[in-house]
Order: structure tokens, then sequence, then C-alpha cells
DNA sequence: AGCGTCAGGGCAATCGTTTTCCTTCCGTTG
DNA sequence: CAACGGAAGGAAAACGATTGCCCTGACGCT
């Protein structure tokens, strides 16, 4: 195996650098070592550490105080191995680990973290043998749990049936209704947004959205036009449906534009759409938000804060979906699984392309 | 514990849904149950299925059927016990999973995987504290080696001494010289960035880079500058540091201007800033590349695609670090440590802002 | 003084797999 | 026919931590 690959440069150490680092560890240290030091024996000297057993004080000190010195931490392997639990959970990334997925990871290694549970990552990047072969090697690694995690909201079907560990779905869900889905509300995100525009006094209103076939723009699409149709509102425009792209987003306002709809404002299915958008209403001479207030969706924070103005946008608390699919996971490894498709509401963060007053 | 909170809502599962899954495991099997269907002893079964010991054909096939048949993975705690390697390495961010990290993540995953090596995560968030407890539970579960990854290309202080297994720092590097690292060639990213913009014939070139006492703003900075000296070339104005922004980039735009400099040309430290730049240049009267060229850093998609016109960037090929850092934690594992710093050349990825006919 | 009780701590089994010896059986050869 | 050798597979130790059980003193009580 050649590590690297193409021109590499490196610096070499000097050499002669005659300090030798202090207490440096060889081998990992054992509980009989640490025993034997603090003149105990194994069994004691794991009481001692574990605060297990009847001990004088005086015996577990000196215990503690032996560990201490020798760096003493316990063999995972070992441990789990008697005890049946590794402390683990497998977490699969279905798609690509990607913006989506981190904020997600962040949320769920936030949760384990503090359950001194360590979290094992293993991205499948879209392909099905990839998924099955990381499955198995999580199962095999005894994981006391798995999060399955994806880039799309739609429901998939489940990564195995029967499975000995319990699994929760965050963001993506999964086809069979008694799994357990953590996933954002997107109809109420969509909701959100419309609702937002009407309190700041828009009433002839655009949806502007990604691809037709994706689960997101059409949940989004149908909550918007739910919601202003219970406002006794038609659209300003059919709803556009293209991809999630800045691109697309000044592709749409050229269409906007020139069908000569009155449109006061656009619920974009994303911020980059939004971002596009406002771009191009502003080149053809529209005000953002004076003559057109625009709602992004995803909030993600290098397209709003980069746009100009800022975007308006809705926040689907992916970190407290991985937190939540994390919380129950462990829910269910104590013995109580959840089960069905737990939607989460999302916030609708106010900035200044909804501004009302925006001098 | 609340798993949940805020509104949510849950959708159960149908009840008296009556069908079993199949192939439903209640707890996984070990070798004896395989051996014992099998009529074999467990020391026999282990080595049929790991193709190891003298034993006939026929009972290898026996003892493989038997496996499969009851799903059969052996248990990962007790072999790296008995190994005494867990197949297993920690990568620790130092800084929160972000942008950067990612593709690291990415691309040691993929050597590491390839290997049969299993990643645990951890997000240490800028937190010592965290840092070290991570460390210490990397060490407690006997991972094979530790990855250290962070945010900024900057040394940084070892994080721990004499440990007992290898670690390999990525995009990041150790203070200590005797410690492996894998970060990109900055320098040598800015000089393919200046050489590049000298070879669509540009001579009057300008730097706009990221805050003063930021490592790689620097370093980029001062290759940019030996660069042209080495053309014989002066910068067409000083150095502007300033942050990491679009809005950086749109002010430098506005200085640059009033400067009253004739700037042919500009070397931004980040794509955020070279996006900036180029709005405010063309909201100015200047076309980009016809009246100004401009390169960027990083070849962050959504930056680079997003812009108008399309960027040129240096990559640093984040994922190439990481599959670097991998390989040689893995040679390391295997008793052939590598020491120093292991600068990766980058590549410049030319798009439509330095295109000589941008016609 | 004798017995009971309990604190303190050692012993050994256990978890599941691998691996190092052995044993057994069969065929071959001197 | 005896001895040897190799093939096939079994028995058991080992990895390291935990834990239930047992042992040993010391102390108190009658």
């Amino acid at each position: 195996m050649r590590p690297c690959q193409g021109e590499v440069t490196v610096w070499l150490p000097e050499p002669g650098n005659g300090e030798e680092t202090l207490g440096a560890i060889d081998r990992a240290a054992t509980i009989s070592e640490v025993a034997a030091l603090a003149g105990v024996s194994p069994g004691t000297a794991s009481k001692a550490l574990n605060g297990r057993g009847a001990l004088r004080p005086e015996t577990r000190r000196r215990v503690q105080e032996a560990a201490e010195q020798l760096g003493f931490v316990a063999n995972a392997a070992a441990r789990s191995l008697q005890a049946g639990r590794t402390y683990t959970v497998g977490m699969i990334t279905t798609d690509s680990i990607g913006r989506f997925s981190i904020p997600l990871l962040i949320g769920a290694e936030d949760a384990l973290g503090a359950g001194q549970v360590s979290v094992f990552l293993c991205d499948a990047r879209d392909d099905p043998i990839r998924e099955q072969y990381y499955l198995r090697t999580l199962l095999g690694r005894q994981v006391d749990g798995i999060i399955v995690t994806g880039r799309r909201t739609q429901a998939r079907p489940p990564i195995g049936v029967g499975l000995p560990v319990p699994v929760v779905y965050a963001f993506i869900s999964s086809t069979d209704p008694a799994d357990c889905s953590v996933v954002p509300d997107e109809a109420d995100g969509a909701r959100r947004a419309i609702e937002h525009l009407l309190a700041v006094g828009r009433r002839r209103i655009a949806h502007v959205t990604g691809p037709e076939h994706h689960h997101s723009a059409t949940v989004r699409a149908a909550a918007a036009l739910r919601t202003l149709a219970a406002a006794g509102l038609e659209p300003a425009a059919n709803v556009l449906f293209g991809e999630w792209s800045e691109a697309w987003g000044r592709q749409a306002a050229g269409i906007l534009l020139s069908t000569g709809a009155e449109v006061d404002a656009v619920f974009c299915g994303s911020d980059q759409i939004a971002r596009g958008l406002a771009e191009a209403l502003q080149e053809a001479g529209r005000a953002v938000p004076r003559d057109v207030a625009l709602v992004g969706f995803d909030n993600w924070d290098v397209m709003v804060d980069g746009s100009r103005p800022a975007l308006t946008s809705i926040d689907m608390d992916l970190e407290g979906i991985g937190r939540t699919a994390a919380e129950l996971l462990l829910t269910a490894i104590n013995g109580e699984p959840a089960h069905g498709r737990h939607a989460l509401p999302g916030r609708l963060i106010p900035r200044a392309s909804t501004a009302v007053n925006p001098f």
C-alpha cells in the first residue's frame, strides 16, 4: 500500500531529539496489575473502582491511587463481553454524510455522549450493498442499537427485519409503521412560513420549490396551499417545481416576473432557491422585502446570511431530531421501545427578507 | 427522561398487525450453537469459519451452512479480547464537525472501511475537557489508533503523550515534530492560484483573505507574495486581511475600487470572500472575468457553483488528506509508524471566473 | 469461653472466540 | 506386522473484567 499519492513533502523531525516522553504507556494496564500494585486481588480491585462490594475506605483509596498511577482504563471489550452490553450504538447514514446528516449526528452524539455511549459511524453512500455490509458489521460489534439517517425525508424500506437490537430512523422514516422514526414536520414548517407571510401583510403569495418527485417538495407545497386556502386565498401563481439550486431560483424569478402575476411574497422550498430568487428579483428592479418578501427553508447559515437581504427561513431543528432519535433509542435499549412516526415541529427564524419596516 | 420536547405529533402503527417478522433474531447466535448444529466443537467451528486449521472440505461446508442458518456473526468483543486488537479507530474532531471535517471523515472512513476497520466518531467541540474525556473513552475501548482532525490547519499541542496507540493528525498538525500529521500544502495552493492568474495574462493581482491572526491566511498570503515576486511583480495592493465571509468580500471590493488601484485579478483566501467580491465588483460595473479575474480557495461546491460567474478555486483535496491519514495510521498500527508533517498538494479547478475568453 | 455475626476481601466462574496443543484414526512403509 | 506420519478434530487455556459465593478474622453477646 502506498499511503501517499501524488507529490508529497515531508518534514522529518530533527533526529537526536533526546527527550523521552514522560509517562509513556506501552501497553494499557490491566486490572490485575492495578490490583497487584494495590496489594489486593483483581476482584477486589474491580469492586473498589466500581463502588461495589464492602471495602474499607482505605483499601478503596489505595486501589484508586494505583489505577491512577498506571493510567488504568478498563478494557471495554472484556467488560462488554461479560455485561452483554457494549455501550455503543451504530449510526448509518444511508446517503453520504452531508449538510443534513451533520446536525443530526451532532444531536445524536450529544444525547448519547452524555450517557457514556459511543457512536460507530458508517456512511453507506446510497449503496444498498454497503448498507447491509455495515449492518452486519454493527451487529457483529454487538451495538446496543442503531440509528439510521439520510438526506431525504421520504420513507424508506426498513434496513432489516427482526434485528436483535432496536433501530430508530432519524430524518428519514421507515415504511414499516411499527418502526420508530423521528422526522421534521415539514407541513408544519410550510404552514408557519405562509402564516408568517400573511402576518406581515402579504396576500399574493407564490411557491417555488424543488423537484415534483421529491417528497419534501410535494409535502411542503401541499401544506402551503392548504394554509393559503384556510385564509381564503389562492396562490398568486402555480407552484413552480424545479430543483434545489440557486440557478433554479434565478430562473423561477424570471418566470414569475414574465407571467405578470402581481406577487408580493414567495415561499421557497429551500434557502438556495430563495437566494437565487432574491438576486434575480433585485436585478429586475424589485426590492426585497419591500416589493416581494421571501421565506426560505432549512435555515442554512451560509445561505441565509450570505443572501442579501438575510433570509427569513424555516429551521427544522435537525439537531433536535438527532437528539430525540438518540433518546428514543436509549429508552428502547432499556426495554421501552417506541413505535411510529414522531414529527418534530420546526421554527421560523425571521430575518430581513420579510421585515415589515425595512429601514 | 423526556425523549421529546415541545409539541410532537405521533402516528402509532395500527394495532392488530398480525404478521410476524420472519427470521426474527432475539439473541445473536454464538459459535458454540453453530458448532452444535454442525456437530463439531467450537474450536473446529472457529477454524472452519476463519479458513484455518486442517479440516475436511465437507466439514467446513457444514459449519458454514450452520452459521448461515443461524445468522451467526462473531462477537467482536470476544474476538478483540483475545486478539488484542479491536479493528476500530477513533476519530476526534477537536472543533465541531463541519464543512472541513466531513470530507476528511469520508476519506478516512473510505480507507479504513476497506480494511474492515470501523470508526468511532467523537466531537470535542473545541473543549479540551471533552477532548480528554473522549481520549480516555477511546483508549478504554482499546482502539487500534486515533485520528485527530480539526477545522484549522494551525499546529496544536499533541492530544496526549506516550499514548499506547498511534495517533495521526489530519488537516491540523501537532506541534511535536515526532507526531505524524497530514496537512494541505496551502502555500503550494496559493502558488498555483497566482501562477494560474499569471498564465491567463493578469499582472495586477491583489490578495484578499481572512484574519491576520489565522494561520491559513498568513501562509497563503506569504506564498502568494513570494510567487508574485518570483515573477518580478509587486501585488497590485496591500494584502487585505479581514474575515472568511461574503460580507468581507463585498467590503474588500469597495476598498480595492476606492484606492483606484488598477486591479485585473484578485486571489481570494476563501470561496466565500471571492463570491462576495464577485458580486460587489459586478455591481460596481466591473465585469468578471473580463475586467477582473477571481480565484477562490476551498473549492466549496455551493460557493463556486452558486457564484456568478462560477469560481475558479483551489481544492485542498480534503478527502485525500483523510484517506492518507487513515492509511498512515494503518501502517503505524502494523508497526511502521510515520513521523513528521506530510503536506499534500492541492489542485486548481478552473472555472469561468478566470476564463480567458468569456464568450 | 463459646457461638453468632458481619465486615473485608479472596476465589473462581463467566462471557465468546481463538489458538495451541493433543488425541485419534487411518494409511503407508520398512 | 509394527512403526511412523499425517489428517481431522477435540480439549482447554487464554484474553480482562465482573460478580456471586465463600472464607477468615474480629468483635459482641450470652
